[in-house]
DNA sequence: TATAGTTACTAAAACGTTTAAGTTAAGTAG
DNA sequence: CTACTTAACTTAAACGTTTTAGTAACTATA
């Protein structure tokens, strides 16, 4: 029971393959109606499907999509793969979908992989730790979009990035406004341009607010929840009135976690802050201020772009920076002290 | 600057297609040590890398695979995912990702997607409603395993599932061993099967400790957090001594949430248990007592599976059903009650 | 009536591989 | 020396499409 092919449709209907060809993509100017029909008949009736490979290798198109994320596991990425994948399914796009693990070495395979299998473009979220030399040698002849993380292959085309600066420094404004003293960036990797920028934010934020800036203050780890949970211990200096803004929620919640344990009262001692804005957040206890990203929005871009890319009709602006968006809630939230008034 | 093929290393080669052919594929019987040498310099020279879709073409396998899940957005399901994107990696197969947002049609849209993409087999995490005619009139000619949830496809080859029977007995055991008077299950949808046999398990384990049935003890609705969060609003019973069993995690988290702002204490007053254990209800508080699945597992084993029929090494054995593990949290760690002993 | 234009097709090459079958030259056995 | 075997290749078809260039039969125009 051999799948049936256009060869059989076309003797079936007593044309060639070219005629049911052009039915079957609707290039139909050159074809009777009367001609039209009996194919289409047939087709249904035979419940014939088109066979993409063939297809592909006379078109070079495979209408197929590369999507590679750090971490499957963090809500993050999954939504940014959720839009993703809604905006390629409403453009007739299928993806492949691929989870680097955060290892530069394996998003490299999968780079490869996904060129063997002759996708049309690839969208990026890059593994944290890069190494520009290497990266830059790998001859890739296909479109990349990053997204959020940084990279360096030479097929990259454009970007989707949200604005971290100034995420960043409405958090920290925001705890300072709180009141809390001592104002904590616990970091993740800093070779990643997010991180680099929410420092930046940080940074300026306190200097704004007339505050000194001192790197006992400044931690830096990983983004995972362990790293959070971690934190307090490395910490000798008195956790009251600190303020923690933390590099995502993952280490957020890690942070309250231990703190809970230790019996902390958060908002009213500690205020904690993280960057994200998981749907997590809203259901641990505190519930959790963040920093939103519009995730899902940055997968839909991001694949958005990348076919404009691919059709060319060579975008003018091929970088786009989406807003941040503070989400307050009770890690945050104590009777303010409002030291910052006081201040004044 | 055109890809470079097959010919283009012959003709440097001063060998045939057929030759450079072998070489790519190792099937080097038949060719001398020089010839492979000279070869295999060329290919790494211009960075060859055969393409697949020619490949396929004749081959007639594509080394890719389909899967499909209903919710990218729930932890339990991203395990499955990564559980099988990490199995085909090592298999050297790669993954069309789906998410069917639990809408049969557009499962039925994805499958055929697939099938057009000429998928070499399918994994398949079913939506929940199903419809037996539609599924069955559908022609599938290539193998799908399912996993977790049911489904009527002619192509379903095997499945791997866990046995739910038996997590939901244990479930509703610990429940009452602890003192709870009342035990409520809160079901997702009963078409799908994993919530029939819980419902079964739940029933079971009742009769098992002397206990009647009572169908105001049994909410059905979806797998859904929202659906947790408005389920004590429609009961009518006091909520003093409740277990409430749930259909999974994110209802147990829902419910939880809403408990806790009604005030009621958790686990003293009120237990509640989880199906999953995804990850985040280790970090809620109190933290979630659950009935944790191999979701993981599922995942790799499922590929596993799917890869061994493909190369019909004719399992045997085409089922495979996983075992749960009641993990013990805070929400039903009350200092025990123990009425159950008492009543002995 | 001859010419040009239009309509509705078809023939065949091309895409980049794999593979069954064939070929050639050298080596070996009798 | 002949016949057979083996090693190391090559030839060419096949996979299922799309697409360019061509053709035949009409129709309209002058």
């Amino acid at each position: 029971m051999l799948k049936i092919t256009i060869k059989d449709i076309a003797k079936l209907a007593g044309v060639s393959t070219a005629t049911v060809s052009k039915i079957v993509n609707n290039k139909i100017d050159d074809v009777s109606d009367t001609t039209v029909d009996k194919v289409r008949k047939i087709i249904k009736e035979k419940n014939y499907t088109p066979n993409y490979l063939a297809r592909s290798m006379v078109t070079k198109k495979t209408k197929t999509l590369g999507l590679i994320i750090p971490d499957i596991r963090n809500p993050f990425f999954t939504d940014i793969a959720k839009g993703a994948e809604d905006r390629a399914n409403e453009l007739g796009y299928s993806i492949f979908f691929c989870n680097s693990d955060d290892d530069l070495d394996k998003e490299f395979t999968y780079i490869n992989s996904l060129i063997e299998k002759q996708v049309d473009g690839i969208m990026l979220a890059g593994a944290a730790k890069r190494d520009k030399d290497r990266e830059r040698k790998i001859n890739i002849n296909i479109p990349i979009i990053s997204v959020d993380r940084n990279a360096y292959y030479k097929g990259i085309k454009g970007s989707i990035e949200i604005d971290n600066y100034e995420g960043a420094y409405e958090g920290v404004k925001h705890l300072i406004s709180k009141g809390y003293e001592r104002i904590v960036f616990v970091s993740g990797p800093l070779d990643t341009k997010p991180s680099k920028e929410r420092l930046r934010g940080y940074k300026e934020a306190l200097i704004d607010a007339g505050r000194k800036i001192d790197n006992e203050n400044i931690i830096v780890g990983t983004y995972e929840r362990n790293f959070g949970e971690k934190i307090i211990e490395t910490l000798d200096y008195s956790l009251e009135n600190v303020g923690f803004f933390c590099g995502n929620d993952l280490i957020a919640i890690g942070l309250i976690k231990s703190l809970k344990e230790k019996n902390y009262k958060i908002p009213e001692e500690i205020g904690v802050i993280g960057f994200d804005d998981i749907y997590i957040s809203l259901l641990i206890s505190p519930s959790l201020t963040s920093v939103r990203q519009p995730s899902y929005k940055m997968g839909y871009e991001s694949i958005e772009l990348l076919i404009k890319i691919l059709n060319n009709s060579n975008e003018e602006k091929n970088k786009k920076t989406l807003k941040t968006r503070l989400i307050i809630r009770e890690s945050t939230n104590r009777i303010s002290l409002d030291k910052n008034k006081k201040d004044k």
